[in-house]
DNA sequence: AATATATTTGAACAGTTGTTCAAATGTTCA
DNA sequence: TGAACATTTGAACAACTGTTCAAATATATT
């Protein structure tokens, strides 16, 4: 599986950059999944307007200009990540942000995207 | 393409949570590549040594136990996601981390990983 | 120029992803 | 209970992604 062998490599650089200690590999994988699920714009744009206000998937659905289905299935992405939770109110699912991580992640996001 | 006509929803929560105004599609779209980049956990590692130490292809193989060309496929979409720097020495070319964004985008996601 | 070292590149492949469509599940109200 | 509303679910499909392999490029050394 690694084809690094024989090589005359004498590097060493020593500088030291990050704070904390190189984390597991289960959190690695853990992070990389976080980012994954912000990684899709229909999703970003769902964060979005739910950071605006709660909604139902009717009125994302509307605001974004797409079928009920996608978003449907696009919030049980974000729910199962703990991005967004909902809440029945008779007939209607109303969604909500989980958490003020998920802003502060934007907001890193987009400091270095407009840049 | 939208099938939410004939809805009878009158929900209008009024919630305000949001800093600013909803980004435009392209700004949204960027966002979504930037997270994209991030969402895969053979890149989160080569960021997280490259955090550590600027390092050769070769290294960093060797320490993520892959092959050669599969770090340098990686490296070459961080690079083109201008989250990751190269500089030749001589035969040896050294990779490090662009700038302090990616640093505290990680420190973020780590924060809602392992709360 | 020839050789060894260091890395990149492109095609190929299996695995994953997002949307659509149709059908199913809940909930409310007459 | 039956009809209307609100949302979820699963299968299907095309598009995309990450790794491998073999070959190409680039630099240094003799």
């Amino acid at each position: 599986m690694n084809n690094t062998k024989n090589h005359t490599h004498m590097h060493e650089s020593g500088i030291e950059h990050f704070s904390g200690e190189m984390p597991q590999e289960e959190t690695l994988q853990s992070l990389a999944n976080l980012f994954k699920v912000f990684g899709d714009s229909t999703r970003v744009k769902i964060l979005f307007v739910l950071a605006k206000s709660d909604m139902c998937v009717y009125h994302i659905a509307e605001t974004l200009d797409m079928t009920i289905s996608a978003i449907s299935h696009q919030l049980s992405v974000l729910k199962k990540a703990n991005l967004v939770t909902s809440q029945r109110q008779g007939k209607t699912i109303y969604y909500s942000l989980a958490d003020e991580h998920v802003r502060l992640i934007f907001e890193q996001g987009l400091d270095h995207v407009c840049e």
